[in-house]
RNA sequence: GGCUGAGUGGCAGAGUGGUUAUGCAGCGGCCUGCAAAGCCGUGUACAGCGGUUCGAUUCCGCUCUCAGCCUCCA
């Protein structure tokens, strides 16, 4: 058996996993600011990180995943003036969508969620360990800054140097930092805007200190792995980083994991650019569990270019699998399986969710070529593959159900509908009357219903 | 300007110093009353130019192209 390798950013190579405590895992993962609905990107990292959750699970692992929630920030509050809507209000509205687009992409809850708005004791009292240590200062404006310069490993992570960026190339630098690419840790209040008391007034805190203090607080001071998109490297991991290690003194991450961006047309798909999908909006056309698909069809730190056409072969892609697993009952398999071996094999090196899925095709070609004969064994690799769908999380559902389900012609005809036209098409049939049973079949199909004759008896599904 | 990463067959997408990825689509066959599903077979793929090597798509160098970060962003 090989062992758990993954990719480390810190080191920008693939490490062989060890716990910091045996038997153990923490994992933390930045989530979503919510003041919209999350786009397909917001999906991948909630399906990625999924994926990483449930296989160090089913490696036997006794995982702490935590995903915090940014509830307090500038856009949110700019969007709870513009709709006139308490930022409370605004922010529980999006936390409870994100929570049905979980469910619809079949990720499982963290463990643990916690909100920035309720760690602001902990932020303060890390922001105050800073200042003792040096580490910050309050500014001619009140802002509270991490000063970059204190921290002699800064740009570790983003593997930059403070001389080699560009400080106010895009936009202008702030008078009151002492070095440009100092950053807020405590915000003052402007009037009227949500705030909390600190020793440094009325204010919020800044981005990057929360998930210092939520994760520190949550996992402890050192922990396994902290992930999330590519995007947050810089600056804010590098941030994360600074903050948390001058703070506590001791190192703060092992291994950082950052996934892939999806693109749209060979461009990142973001907020600012506009170009997004919301899942929301795909749901309407494709299924959650092929949204999933689609997502680990790539490894996760790849690209992954969204369109239809992909969307469409992850549904042709499933349809496959889902056939094949049509009609049978699995029986555990006691003998080790040679399938299993590669499916491990394949998510031990970096989690090759894309690697691992073709084993499952493998699975279901055995599993069409034997069923005939030997249906026993087809159920013995049919169990196989639901064992490595299960990390996954695909192939959740009822086979035949999910056939019988295809989303866009559900209400062109009824299930009750299908079967008076299925038992006029047998009459038909039996009286050798082939030009009605193949209107029937043609009638049906145009409804998005396909008729599967074997032997005698009958199946269908929707297209 | 600095720093990352990527360029694989019609499409998507893994991987490897010499041997079948996988899925979708195509073509031929089997099965079928005919289909569908399934099975079998089938594709002179690895950006370009040099180098290392018995041998490179895989290692090294250069070139070209693309994407990302250096502002908020998953």
């Amino acid at each position: 058996m090989t062992a758990l390798k993954i990719f480390n950013t810190l080191t920008r190579q693939k490490e062989t996993f060890r716990p910091i405590e045996e038997g153990k895992v923490g994992l933390y993962v930045c989530g979503m600011t919510v003041y919209d609905f999350c786009h397909i990107g917001h999906a991948r990292v909630m399906v990625v990180f999924d994926v990483v959750s449930r296989y160090f699970k089913y490696l036997g692992y006794d995982i702490k995943y935590v995903r915090n929630i940014t509830d307090i920030d500038d856009k949110i509050i700019a969007r709870s003036i513009e709709a006139n809507e308490d930022f409370t209000a605004l922010t529980q509205r999006f936390i409870d969508e994100m929570h049905r687009d979980e469910v619809a992409l079949n990720v499982q809850r963290p463990d643990l969620e916690p909100l920035a708005t309720e760690s602001i004791n902990n932020i303060i009292k890390m922001i105050k360990s800073l200042i003792e240590k040096q580490h910050a200062y309050v500014g001619p404006n009140g802002d509270v800054y991490y000063s970059v310069e204190s921290f002699d490993n800064y740009g570790q992570l983003s593997g930059r140097q403070l001389d080699d960026m560009n400080a106010g190339e895009r936009v202008e630098v702030d008078v009151n930092k002492r070095n440009p690419f100092d950053f807020v840790l405590w915000k003052s209040a402007k009037p009227n805007e949500p705030s909390w008391t600190s020793p440094w007034g009325e204010g919020r805190p800044g981005w990057h200190i929360e998930c210092s203090a939520m994760a520190t607080c949550c996992l402890g001071n050192h922990f396994d792995i902290h992930g999330g998109g590519m995007d947050l490297q810089f600056p804010h991991h590098e941030n994360e980083i600074a903050q948390s290690e001058a703070a506590t003194g001791e190192r703060y991450v092992n291994t950082w994991m950052h996934n892939g961006f999806v693109r749209i047309d060979d461009e990142k798909m973001s907020k600012s650019l506009g170009n997004f999908f919301t899942v929301r909006d795909v749901l309407k056309q494709y299924r959650g569990e092929e949204i999933r698909f689609f997502v680990l069809s790539s490894h996760y730190r790849s690209p992954l270019n969204y369109s239809n056409e992909q969307l469409n072969e992850s549904r042709s892609a499933l349809e496959r699998l889902y056939t094949a697993l049509r009609n049978i009952e699995p029986i555990e398999n006691d003998q080790s399986s040679d399938y299993i071996r590669r499916f491990e094999e394949a998510m031990n090196d970096d989690f090759n969710s894309a690697k691992a899925i073709s084993v499952l095709f493998e699975c279901a070609n055995e599993i069409n070529k034997l069923r005939a004969a030997e249906p026993k064994q087809a159920a013995k690799v049919a169990s196989d593959l639901l064992t490595m769908a299960q990390p996954l999380g695909l192939l959740g559902q009822n086979a035949d159900e999910f056939l019988k389900s295809a989303m866009w012609s559900n209400d062109s005809i009824s299930n009750k509908d299908i079967n008076i036209a299925m038992s006029k098409r047998l009459a038909a049939k039996e009286s050798k009357d082939w030009v009605l049973a193949d209107q029937i079949r043609d009638q049906l199909k145009e409804q998005g219903v396909i008729l599967e004759d074997s032997g005698k008896e009958t199946t269908w599904r929707r297209a």
